[in-house]
DNA sequence: CTTGCCATACTTCCATACAAGTTGACAAGT
DNA sequence: ACTTGTCAACTTGTATGGAAGTATGGCAAG
């Protein structure tokens, strides 16, 4: 079947990263499509390695809700939960505020200096109409952020939850009005400048909420992707 | 060896979950120790069972950071990294305080009663000297707080940051002055009463800051349980 | 044409065997 | 005394065969 080639695994090393880290990455890119099936047999042939290996690497992408595995039925791509996708949101709006405003307390020139010329680059991105530059800065601002407020390992608890609205985005990057995105950015970085709290809380909450204009939009595009439509926080 | 004794499994459903779950709820315990190796072949012969099921409970295990698979070398009991602790101090101080100024719109007559209902429970577990019962009753509490502010899945997140600190709470649960804690509770309950906004998010960052207070001492008793003590959030 | 049954071809789960690597003891040589 | 090489007893990683359960499609009866 079209499960696309499966370019061999490296020899060396154990089979079940590698094999972890491509399906991961060919989910998060919908190459595997929510909802699809796929089997450990035909995993394993594609990719020239025996069944237990495949497995194994179920059943970690498994534990990060990325696939169902329902016993003597089969292993499915998770589709996107709704309700999940917005619990995620809200941890991450909180999470963020108070990001920022420890942030604020330790604000440096180099600090600005750098966040503004992330910006810049931003707005590159967004005139070359270039979404996957553009998703990658996006990406490193929040990241820098949590550098700068001394709590790197924040970061890669935010980024679990990222991955699953991650999925879409790849697919609906410009409807997401980058544009409005770096507004945001500069309105944040300037309350950084200014050393004004509230108006980074502000700032930051109105930029994580956007996400909720958007969400409805992408699930009437790709409404197959998504399940449990119901209304939540 | 010493591994105390294996209650033996059920006969009916998959074997995994089962071993996942029993293996999840000795380390939280702590009844296997931080440090302490075991063998996939080892923890076969106590319950009975082939290295596969085994293996793959401990695959679940190491993606909740529980344990440390090394190939080759064996596997351990992670010790608790205290950076992480504080990370995940940090990040819960962020949502429940989100939380509870979320559940404060939501006030109802009903919700007072009941958590007026919880914190005399406490008391009584307090007054009974019961660490175990005051652990499950804070427990329960919290998440009721998710639950008032119609965000229930919040507490699942939360979950996976909390089963570190509570590997620790277990052993040293009377280190923690839970009667502080009831004081703390009734005053976030207090501020919901009163609709004060402010007044509840101080009064659960204080509560949560709480902690950072205790974690030193549980360190300096259990400093083997420990890694990477150094200053951080 | 519809409906119920049954064989068959799947699926995941578990057991077992083997492969590859690490560790530690121990003896031989310097 | 100290280093070094070998070997044996571990460890986790992978492959494979069967067991149990589920979906599917054909076929017969109504």
């Amino acid at each position: 079947m079209g499960t696309a080639e499966a370019i061999s695994l490296s020899l060396e090393g154990a089979v079940v990263p590698q094999l972890h880290k491509r399906l991961r990455d060919r989910i998060v890119s919908c190459d595997l499509a929510p909802g699809q099936r796929i089997s450990e047999t035909e995993i394993a042939a594609a990719y020239q390695v025996s069944r237990q290996p495949v497995r194994e690497a179920f059943i970690k992408l498994a534990e990060r809700q990325l696939v169902s595995i329902r016993p003597q039925r089969g292993t499915y791509i998770r589709r996107i939960s709704v309700p999940a996708a917005l619990t995620a949101r809200f941890i991450r709006e909180a999470v963020e505020v108070d990001l920022v405003k420890r942030a604020i307390t330790r604000v440096t020139p180099d600090m600005i200096a750098a966040l503004d010329a992330q910006i810049a680059e931003q707005r590159k991105a967004v005139k070359a109409d270039d979404p996957a530059a553009f998703m990658q800065l996006d990406e490193t601002f929040h990241k820098s952020l949590a550098e700068y407020a001394e709590a790197p390992e924040v970061s890669e608890y935010l980024e679990d939850l990222n991955v699953q609205m991650n999925r879409v985005r790849n697919i609906s990057a410009r409807e997401f009005s980058p544009g409005n995105l770096v507004v945001q950015h500069t309105a944040i970085v300037d309350a950084l400048r200014n050393g004004d709290a509230d108006a980074a809380e502000a700032a930051m909450r109105t930029h994580l909420r956007e996400i909720k204009k958007d969400l409805p939009k992408i699930i009437a595009s790709y409404p197959d992707y998504f399940e449990g439509n119901e209304a939540q926080p």
